[in-house]
DNA sequence: TTGAAAGCGCTACCAA
DNA sequence: TTGGTAGCGCTTTCAA
């Protein structure tokens, strides 16, 4: 193990004391120019970096945040949106040198457990809560432990400071051009009920379905999986009176089920229109590629993590939308079968 | 923020030294039974959780490891496979009160700079090595730095502790299967060549297919992406004399070989045979269904967990090899078009 | 403008 | 078997 330059060993060769490192290295005032120069160079020079273990025992931080994602374990695969998620978390987070703790779990009540041991572990400064669930009871656990936190796509109830991306805008655009391309008869592939998005883009749904004369009929609940969407096109296209355009709430189940409706001998787009949700890349390489909703979770992880850094300085956050989710036509859809 | 209990509360109430709190909750002697007992059930009682930052500024510790993801930045979509590595890890080192520091970096000099600043900051105890490149630079780096390693899936002459799962004997598998249909014409979609497990996988397959008495002939490299396996199979697939089937290096590059196979009026399996690597769950769903070489990510990510944490106790250990990945028949192969 | 010193919460050593 | 105490590396008062 190299050995470590301390800040000791930085005052004693600058000839100083350790305060005075301390407060130049953290620009604080109480140092002269000339002192401070003096300093950064030769901490510069020795390669000092300030040991965060030290530094967060004697302050109030562990320049740590905290992301629990619960995955149930048989799909324990990630889902496409988490790497740009936590892209954009440390783009943000990594020039004020914190750092991310990321723990999955597989049952809903080691979630709660794990944030629970960050917080008295004092492992972490603040968490985030994404896939929020309707009453998520991680809600409760971290206003109890005090611990900062914000809320990433929550409904407008949500107690805690929460990042937004408008999803309704996008779902109402694809209600919209399915309907301009003479589709009546659109159904709603979603998600979980337990989750908060998940009734978020089926309300969408619904109101734009309603708002375009239309009556919200077909639902099938799948569980955002591609095996989820392969069930759903079973079940919808298994009368004789089927859809001729389907809105999934996101482009996996999509997949899903337009790889059912082929299997079934339907043609999409010809014979069947199908719309996902997230924009994931694969979306757009598919044949047919997918036409969908394309969200930004890279953005979202970089403006959860500002407002939990500000948070963290006391700062009073207003909750932030970012621009909204933006329709993206591809060759998914297409012109109702007459 | 909800007061915090500290080991001197624990002591007060308990009537004892600190000292004697320590070492009746960190197992070490010299403490009697008794004494053990009321200060595990006090401590228990009042939920007293160690700080880890008290803790590891007094220790050696930090009871972090570290794991630095690159992505090129408009890739940033996780793998499949990172969940369940991740998940693996953590199912280990949980229960040792380990956290994992996750952190995402677009560029290749970033990933190093991550890697000295986690160690500088003394952030992590040690980390793992993943997606090794041919001659990787943060060998170096974390060798310089007397971090403590572990590589994955790395070649024989890694020069540090690894943890390896067996891909040559799926391939082999894999190869063998298809000549058995009949195949003798079987190209190769590959990945990267820069990394290490990109050219394990080409080498099995060329291997394999020599021992068949077959001739290594077509290579296509991808990008291990859906669009780089649609880009192959545009190439491959292209002139009158095509292969009868196709060995990918993963599931992902197998999937957009297959889409544009198709979208050439191929069908699969019955025109041509394509196989993956990775075992992605998608893949099962898929119509027609992948056949492939199932990997064990999250046994890889847990083993790698163990053997990081018993080098932190300055245990030997001896490189590790969990079960071979198995090869998996499902519908994307079939018997040779005559 | 500087430096000395008191912690932060814990571990580990040594003396009782 | 116990308790006292010296750090770990830093931040933050408070005096000089």
């Amino acid at each position: 193990m190299a050995a470590r330059v301390t800040i000791t060993e930085v005052a004693a060769r600058a000839g100083v004391s350790i305060s005075s490192v301390s407060a130049a290295l953290n620009g604080r005032p109480g140092v002269s120019d000339r002192t401070r120069e003096k300093i950064v160079a030769l901490a510069e020079e020795l390669g000092f970096v300030p040991s965060v273990r030290g530094r967060s025992l004697a302050g109030k931080r562990t320049y740590a945040v905290g992301l629990v994602v619960h995955r149930d374990p048989d799909v324990l695969e990630l889902d496409p949106f988490f790497g740009a998620f936590i892209g954009g978390i440390e783009s943000y987070i990594d020039r004020y040198g914190f750092a991310l703790v990321l723990q999955t779990s597989s049952s809903r009540d080691q979630v709660l457990d794990r944030y629970r041991r960050l917080a008295a572990g004092r492992r972490v400064d603040g968490v985030f809560l994404n896939e929020l669930e309707v009453d998520d009871a991680r809600i409760d656990v971290v206003r109890e432990l005090g611990l900062p936190t914000v809320g990433i796509n929550a409904d407008a109830d949500f107690p805690l400071p929460s990042v937004r991306q408008d999803h309704a805008e996008g779902i109402r655009d694809t209600v919209e051009h399915l309907v301009a391309l003479g589709h009546r008869d659109i159904a709603f592939v979603g998600g979980p009920p337990h989750y908060v998005h998940s009734r978020q883009r089926e309300r969408a749904w619904r109101e734009s379905i309603t708002a375009c004369g239309l009556s919200p009929r077909r639902v099938v609940l799948g569980a955002f999986t591609y095996e989820s969407g392969l069930a759903a096109a079973a079940q919808l296209l298994a009368g004789d009176e089927r859809p001729t355009a389907v809105v999934c709430a996101n482009d996996l189940s999509a997949m899903g089920f337009i790889a059912q409706a082929e299997h079934l001998g339907l043609s999409v787009p010809r014979d069947l229109s199908v719309t996902g949700f997230d924009g994931i890349q694969l979306g757009a390489y598919l044949r047919p590629s997918l036409t969908t909703v394309q969200t930004s979770p890279k953005a979202l992880g970089a403006e959860a993590a500002r407002m939990l850094l500000a948070l963290l300085d006391d700062v009073d956050v207003a909750d932030t939308d970012i621009p909204a989710a933006s329709f993206v036509v591809r060759d998914s859809t297409g012109p109702a079968p007459r």
